[in-house]
DNA sequence: GTCTATAGGCAGATAGAC
DNA sequence: GTCTATCTGCCTATAGAC
């Protein structure tokens, strides 16, 4: 079993408190707090916040990349392959988070340069896997667009996070299920 | 012409910083320095920061209500009611900021009891307004919805501030446009 | 209503011992 | 790598003069 080292679990906590509570609203010391160490240590292995910022952006454009690539590869079906997507998404609803880059660009204006080069191919990369899987949806006749595949895309992804923000106000766990099935229900 | 009192001179300076930062990224420092007063001074008008965000939301709500109530006094085509309403939310992205309410959504966890019921009346009444629109049309044959308007209306908003979200990180124009294109065409 | 002055605490960040 | 100690500055909030 290996052990996970100190900059990848301050990592840990960190998005969780950003997932939460939003950049600008959790501090080292917060994190110091909850793995009962220094902040001094903290800053050791992130330097400035723009720095801890930024790894966290990386580290979760990886994990999700590779998700992303396993859904595809274990899915067939393009209609399959979004769902599985969806679920992803439905599973930060679940924790009461929000997607960590969706939260990040409510605090954009005050976010680092690297941070927002980070965020935009965070979109760029989700919104080309959902055209693929359109394009090929299109292809076999499960889906129908009078719009880009593109285009499409790009609203897919604004809905399940603008459902992951909407939802936050209230207790409602069908919420998301309902409006999932309703968007799946419009691409067809 | 009348003279705007420096309770709501601050809450269009609060409103503005809080939809382009956030609500734990501005301060009554910044509001201060845009006016030429003293903080001391807006704490007379507004005690702690939940005053203020509290005072912030019922205003907003209030003005949000009348644009809705304009609208279906001005429009009878249920199409053209929702094409107004993704106008009003367009206007926002053009200053690039969030909705207020999806802003605070994501400060959600920090908010004070009363901003939160806030919040989910500004959600609510606005998912009511869609739904009735989305009622009328479906009774016209503007619209086709083999889903619940109830939910297609949670869709539709979740949709739009969903796009102002992922549109933050690009600066292309077109983006919002096409997307809300591609949001009407699914509807019919 | 607005000001000066100030409180008490937290923010991010750094120097230097161990 | 982690610590103690400390810096500087910002935060919300209050007391009291004008």
């Amino acid at each position: 079993m290996a052990e996970r080292s100190t900059a990848d679990t301050i990592l840990d906590v960190a998005q969780n408190l950003c997932q939460t509570r939003g950049f600008n609203a959790f501090s080292y010391r917060d994190i110091a707090k909850e793995l009962g160490i220094k902040t001094a240590s903290i800053h050791y292995h992130y330097p400035t916040k723009a720095d801890l910022g930024e790894a966290l952006l990386i580290r979760y454009r990886q994990k999700f990349a590779s998700e992303l690539t396993k859904i595809r590869a274990e899915n067939d079906d393009a209609r399959k392959q979004l769902k599985c997507f969806s679920n992803l998404i439905e599973s930060i609803r679940k924790d009461d988070k929000l997607c960590l880059c969706a939260m990040l660009s409510s605090d954009f204006e005050s976010l680092s340069p690297g941070m927002k080069k980070q965020l935009k191919e965070f979109f760029s990369d989700a919104e080309a896997w959902i055209e693929a899987c359109l394009l090929a949806g299109k292809k076999d006749g499960s889906f129908s667009m009078s719009k880009s595949p593109k285009t499409v895309a790009q609203v897919f992804l604004a809905t399940l996070q603008g459902m992951l923000i909407c939802s936050r106000a209230f207790s409602e766990d069908e919420r998301f299920e309902n409006g999932r099935e309703a968007l799946f229900s419009m691409l067809s």
